[in-house]
DNA sequence: CAAGATTTGTCGGCTGGCCGACATAGGGGG
DNA sequence: CCCCCTATGTCGGCCAGCCGACAAATCTTG
């Protein structure tokens, strides 16, 4: 069944020659309960066909926007590779990100639903491929699918957890511990792709494989540019985090997930 | 449709004799998104039955505890009558109630599907009557029901879209703001029971018939007790808000909607 | 109905993090 | 290769909201 899923994913993403060998270790699998659940890895080869016959393909530049609020949610979309960005935006402007969207990863459903206007805006992170599904052919799927419809259910039970996970951090920790567990997340959900860094004894880091700038980071926890920029100098000083090439390696993960359990479960 | 609906709730609740008149003002079902989707009446007359037959009655006293992060989850509840109140707890102690559930709401399906512990406390808020379902029951139904399954996934949907608005509210407005968007939400769901106040020319108020206490608040928006009493105080001093035997009532709910749509969107 | 427990109300001191302002540093396109 | 646009880094002033500490009010329960 681990296996199928595999399957399933390459078919989905296509072509990539290196597909077969991205080695993510099977301690982060138990994580799972944070990550936003691959869906496609959890489909069999079949659905993932009949899933592929009513898909359209969609290429995004960097900065590319898939939808915004207000329109009208016409399909739902699963991340061939690349990253999606999901944000809301206040009236005052400010940006707030809900979550970003792997390769594998759906989204979209939480309208699919209701119907209703699209809440939240759609981004692509950088040149993104995504497959789009029209509304009713999604939910026709589903129907003569229901066990996918499991999934789906998993899925966004997994996103309800996630969110709450994060409205606590939000509401009682502060900006470093906040920058902290992101971080950790996130190298559990970006570990989809391999890291570019060969090793120069960086086997026991841990690497959060997504750019993000500072005002991303700030976005994600819900702090100002500023106090992101000055807090993660603080890490880097500290030893806790790295810089490499675009990215952050953590270097303890252990440490700082045992600091990060004593803080504040 | 609309009464299906109706009669399903009715079986579910049961003996109730007031059952028949509570009047929730149909304007009230625009802001269906926001609500956490009453489940129960969704379902056809046939369907709660089918349910009714796996369920198992649960009594719970105020303040009595349904279940606490680390259980094992066995179970799926809909909340027959009173209300639940669903809470993380921090390392530190504090608490941060992630929402409430109230009559006809399904809720602990968000760990149906991994299997998982809980993650989450989940204590009546008063005397309280839930109804228990054994979670390979409920997910053999969802599996015979493809559509109640639609129905699961449109609850979760809602959900995410409301943890995600209460995001976007802790990261982006001040205490004040946070507060009367949870009022208007809760206004909103918790009408689904009659307010026990014979107007006294109260007819255009807006009823939050929910026993909350400021603590509570202050959980729900991440703030300090204190702040919660105080910015409470200056908005029944503004005329916004009036207390009534243990609830509030929102004087002119459209000026306040008007004031939050110009403050933040 | 009295006593304990919980909730509400109020004050002042303290501070984490916001905001504005600026100086660099990269880095991607022409 | 240079220019411009975006990202990073740093500083100081400032304030919303936190925290501790109490008193008053209200509710619950024997």
């Amino acid at each position: 069944m681990g296996n199928d899923a595999r399957i399933g994913a390459n078919a989905f993403a296509g072509s990539e020659p290196d597909q077969d060998g991205h080695g993510d270790p099977d301690d982060l699998r138990g994580s799972w309960s944070d990550a936003h659940a691959d869906f496609l890895s959890s489909l069999s080869e079949e659905e993932t066909a009949g899933l592929l016959k009513i898909a359209r393909r969609v290429e995004l530049k960097p900065r590319g926007q898939l939808f915004r609020a207000g329109d009208r949610s016409n399909d739902v979309f699963i991340v061939a590779d690349g990253c999606i960005r999901l944000f809301q935006v206040s009236s005052t402007g400010k940006e707030t990100i809900l979550w970003f969207s792997f390769p594998g990863e759906i989204f979209g459903i939480a309208e699919l639903w209701s119907g209703s206007d699209r809440e939240i805006y759609a981004e692509a992170n950088e040149a993104t491929r995504v497959y789009s599904i029209r509304r009713s052919d999604f939910a026709e799927f589903l129907g003569t699918h229901p066990e996918v419809s499991m999934r789906a259910i998993g899925i966004l039970s997994a996103r309800v957890r996630t969110l709450g996970h994060a409205m606590v951090g939000l509401a009682t920790d502060n900006v470093e511990t906040r920058i902290a567990r992101l971080l950790l997340r996130f190298a559990a959900v970006s570990s989809v792709r391999p890291c570019d860094d060969t090793g120069d004894g960086a086997e026991h880091e841990l690497c959060v494989n997504v750019r993000l700038t500072h005002q991303d980071v700030a976005n994600l926890i819900g702090a100002s540019r500023q106090t992101v920029t000055s807090t993660l100098t603080v890490l880097r000083k500290r030893g806790t985090l790295r810089a490499v090439n675009q990215h952050f390696h953590i270097i303890q993960p252990e440490r700082l997930r045992r600091a990060l359990e004593l803080g504040a479960a």
